[in-house]
DNA sequence: GAATTATATAAGCATGAACAGATATATTGA
DNA sequence: TCAATATATCTGTTCATGCTTATATAATTC
């Protein structure tokens, strides 16, 4: 979760997912379209796929010379589910997700009680 | 957005977007709940909640000499409404937060062109 | 097997950002 | 007005990361 949220903070990689969305693309398309739009080198979009990949926010696969890449649905949906939590802490729509609840503990254990002081309160 | 995505990329304002979750809190008890759990200085936090404020992510009021700080769900939903689009390029769900969150949650994957070959030429 | 294409990795540099400590601002109350 | 509390801002340092150039790996074709 960590990852995907790191990797989503890279303005190109969101452009990357932009590209992809939709469609398997292979890595060399993937750079033709971000050159489209700005200067960019192969290597560094080789690099933003890497991390992308390894955040679990795309998948990739080989056919002959090609690395095809596209949108890993799973990866996108965990972060928006953890998302819902911020939104939603009460889970009026949260899943039986693990991992999910798994990381609400984490952030939630134990927030000081404390007299919040006489002035305005709320939930 | 950019600014959204970037902040939400720094663990420990993810952190505060967690303790914030649900509950308006002051910029001391925030800056407690965090050192609660690890070792982190009162002006990061407060680096930090300026940098979550002017992502949109929380809003902030000031009572006496407090600032109340608590999660912006505007700002959350852009963000959750961007990701939907990278899932869902087509715009199957252009839909108010829940009923998105609620399809999501359902799982539904699909789309693949499965267009292999040995040239699958796109832009 | 050599050449060619497609992609990944390595090395080094430069910018940015997060941090701690010190200090400034603002609000309250005596 | 002065003191105390709550929070923000300033400064310098350190560490991470994105970038480019150069090079390596892997599959395909001749």
């Amino acid at each position: 979760m960590d990852a995907a949220f790191a990797a989503l903070g890279e303005p190109r990689r969101r452009e990357i997912l932009t590209i992809l969305s939709g469609c398997e693309l292979a890595a060399g398309a993937i750079v033709e379209a971000m050159q489209a739009i700005e200067s960019i080198s192969q290597p560094a979009v080789s690099q933003h796929l890497k991390v992308l990949r390894e955040a679990g926010l795309i998948s990739m696969r080989a056919a002959g010379t090609r690395r095809l890449y596209a949108v890993d649905h799973d990866g996108i949906d965990a972060v928006v589910k953890w998302l819902a939590t911020i939104g939603d802490p009460l889970g009026a729509f949260a899943q039986p997700l693990d991992a999910l609840a798994t990381e609400v503990a984490r952030g939630k254990r134990q927030l000081s009680p404390k007299r919040e002081s006489r002035d305005s309160r709320s939930a």
